[in-house]
DNA sequence: GTTCAAAAATGAACGCGTTCAATAAAGGCG
DNA sequence: CGCCTTTATTGAACGCGTTCATTTTTGAAC
């Protein structure tokens, strides 16, 4: 318990009222508020997920190296799950927000799809070891409110995929009878198993794996009646 | 380690002229091999998992009520996810078997697809607590002696896949430039999805569940290009 | 400056999954 | 049977995530 006081406590400074005195860590934790905690559990979190690895990351470790108590990384995250999905959606919303943007409502349905998937792929490519444990503990996740983000997210991008269906069906680039946020449905399923194939699979090349995603969404849009793409 | 002997112990006596001066519980543990202790293990840890759900069930309740020390459940199960797939394996090996004989060179693809599907489903929905749970801890669950097993079980599925889709070929009732087994992997993300969506909306209705199923697969079959599924 | 109620932070304590040194049982041999 | 080697079984011990009664900090009111 006296070991470990060579963590960066120096931080105890009354401060006094003289100016020169305290160049460093001015006055005490005061200035640390709930934002410079969490700000400095995330960035403790991510570093050792990403170091060790989710399961051999312990919340003792982040609390003493975010230099909080251990209590105190539950206030911020309900769960240690809840603290991956806290750093996973950092960025993400972003990304999604990105991908909704560059949907054009003229352009080729598969060039949309790839104009959303890619970002989220080179998302994913940015931090593999991240993405894999958030994908591992995804399945099924609903409890904590940094999860209930991450879903909310996700049923987004269903609704986007549905809305890119859509427009291509309104240019008559395709036509189908079922609705498209179906359509969009089963596009968001061959990207979530192929997007989780790609990550588990030692090397992350983003082109290959794109590559390899636009093959089995071609393969929905041509379907399975006719060869080549060409209708021969 | 006396005092729990209120459980069920009325095993079978070993032999009737041995009947000396030990009743208490002493004999019955010799007749009790390895076999016996497997099967007691599996039966309590599935009534647990089920009735009281994966979490909420201790390793110790089940040693306890099973009649085996704590460390023995691990000599069977490395951890307790593989004591989930050590439960789930069975049957499911059986599900896939009869799946794989009921396809049909000759019959449609969709018929096949869903004549292997349709096990499936019936399956998991004998036993959907379970079912949630397995597929919540399925997903890159790579550890472990049964989620090896489990996922053998998977890999031979994709690759019935990709033989029904060659043999629709091979008849001419499609025609497609992809490979037979890339097609059977599309397929296979699509059937993952939509099970793990049907299994987690509350009423699993087996009938609603697979026609669901069947409309995602006839989209990939017919593709987006035309209406109707009759061309037009 | 003092007071005090509300909010934030804390770490001891709890029950869990998992490990492993110690123990018991089984089996082979003379 | 006794003796020894091998195998199976066991539960105390460990470190973990999580909880929550207690303490500390905060800021408004005086």
């Amino acid at each position: 318990m006296v070991e470990r006081d060579t963590r960066e406590h120096a931080r105890r400074e009354p401060a006094s009222d003289d100016a020169t005195a305290a160049p460093r860590g001015r006055p005490g934790r005061r200035e640390k508020n709930k934002e410079d905690k969490l700000r400095r559990i995330k960035d403790v979190a991510r570093e050792l997920f990403v170091s060790k690895g989710f399961d051999d990351t312990t919340i003792r470790q982040i609390a003493t190296r975010a230099d909080v108590g251990l209590g105190t990384v539950f206030i911020y995250a309900a769960t240690k799950r809840d603290l991956l999905f806290l750093i996973a959606n950092e960025g993400l919303d972003e990304v999604a927000s990105t991908a909704a943007a560059s949907v054009d409502p003229e352009a080729a349905l598969i060039d949309n799809l790839l104009g959303v998937f890619g970002p989220h792929y080179a998302f994913f490519a940015r931090q593999p070891e991240l993405s894999r444990l958030v994908l591992r503990e995804m399945a099924f996740y609903d409890s904590g409110a940094q999860a209930g983000s991450f879903q909310k997210t996700r049923e987004a991008l269903i609704e986007l995929l549905g809305t890119i269906v859509r427009h291509a069906a309104e240019r008559r680039e395709i036509a189908t009878d079922e609705a498209p946020q179906f359509v969009g449905w089963t596009i968001f399923c061959i990207y979530q198993v192929e997007l989780r194939r790609w990550l588990s699979d030692g090397t992350i090349d983003l082109e290959s794996g794109l590559d390899r995603l636009r093959r089995a969404l071609m393969l929905l849009i041509r379907g399975l009646g006719s060869g080549s793409g060409t209708t021969r």
